[in-house]
DNA sequence: CAAACAGACTAACAAGTGTTAGTTTACTCG
DNA sequence: CGAGTAAACTAACACTTGTTAGTCTGTTTG
């Protein structure tokens, strides 16, 4: 059983407060509130409230930019490559809901690391267009807009952070194999 | 041509603001600056801060449950009733980004009448779910979880407000007839 | 035992917060 | 012209913000 460090554990609390009311709208004396300490004690253990954040959005963007280089590079069909993005949404929202939200939602109030969070989404929205570019070549999905396919299979997998805990029965393969067929197949008969 | 009240330039200017930040990182003087005067004589005109944020979103929630009301009582099959909340959607969505994400991001910053917005929002996505089980129980639609598809498709909708300003040469009808064919034929061959 | 340290505390700071009070300016209309 | 009004202004308020400085307490370690 590996034990958390006190730094951890404040970041495990802001992220969920973070989720609840948003960055700007959760102060230092809240959080030190939810850790049952003074606000000021928090800075034996962290540099900036502006650095919980750095934290928590950037290592996650890192997870999802290691994990589509895997994808990316590897052999598979567009069709599987999909499948293994929504595979990586379904595995990190569920391990991470509440820092999901950040990284949605406020992003925008990164500092000094902003840019190269958006280099990072840019970059991953890329490589999802490409995958989608070359499946429409290959003759596997069908020829639309690669812009508005993206768009919406990624707002569904960007949106799973709220939705995801909510299920209380919630079996992750099962949920892929079902956000599989929605998106790819489509909803009709 | 009709001329904007004081007001509803002060509420269009802070809808976009609250945007770019959310509504907690937007001050008083952030938005008087952007109006060209100074916080104190916002207040000629509004309430309070808590008063635009109301409007904003309230009207909005409004406008949907209206628009759901039409469709789910109409006589149309359950592909044509999809079809055309995805035009209510992108209506919306086009009509008034800026304010779908207060809708979105900000409900929660909502005193007096977050209870109110959230009653609007269940009952919204209830008629939503009675749609798609209507539609599984008539053989038009895939028997999967009806969650998960409304999940899926409702977040693609709820996006849109991001995605739309981006795109200059947007065709509405375009727009959703692509989304309609994505969101229910799926994008496979 | 003594030294070192982790981690809490109180007190305070400078700046920023939403908002109110009272005043001034300039235009409209009888 | 004179009254009324819309809409700006300055000044100030009480409170909250993130953060720093300095201190105290208890545990670990040489």
């Amino acid at each position: 059983m590996k034990t958390e460090t006190r730094q951890q554990e404040i970041i495990r609390v802001a992220t969920k407060l973070f989720k609840e009311k948003g960055y700007s709208a959760v102060t230092m004396r809240d959080l030190a509130k939810a850790m049952g300490i003074k606000a000021a004690s928090l800075y034996n253990h962290i540099n900036s409230k502006q650095d919980i954040l750095n934290t928590i959005i950037i290592s996650l963007a890192e997870e999802f930019t290691e994990g589509m280089k895997q994808i990316s590079t590897s052999n598979d069909t567009c069709i599987e490559k999909l499948k293994k993005i929504i595979q990586l949404h379904v595995n990190i929202s569920s391990k991470n809901s509440y820092g999901m939200a950040s990284l949605n939602n406020d992003w925008m109030h990164l500092e000094t690391q902003r840019t190269y969070y958006k280099k990072l989404r840019s970059d991953y929205e890329n490589d999802f267009k490409t995958i989608l570019k070359d499946g429409i070549k290959a003759g596997e999905i069908v020829n639309a807009k690669p812009d508005v396919m993206m768009f919406s299979i990624l707002t569904t997998l960007r949106s799973l952070y709220i939705w995801i805990p909510k299920k209380e029965d919630l079996n992750l393969e099962e949920l892929t194999n079902t956000l599989s067929q929605i998106l790819i197949k489509g909803i009709n008969k």
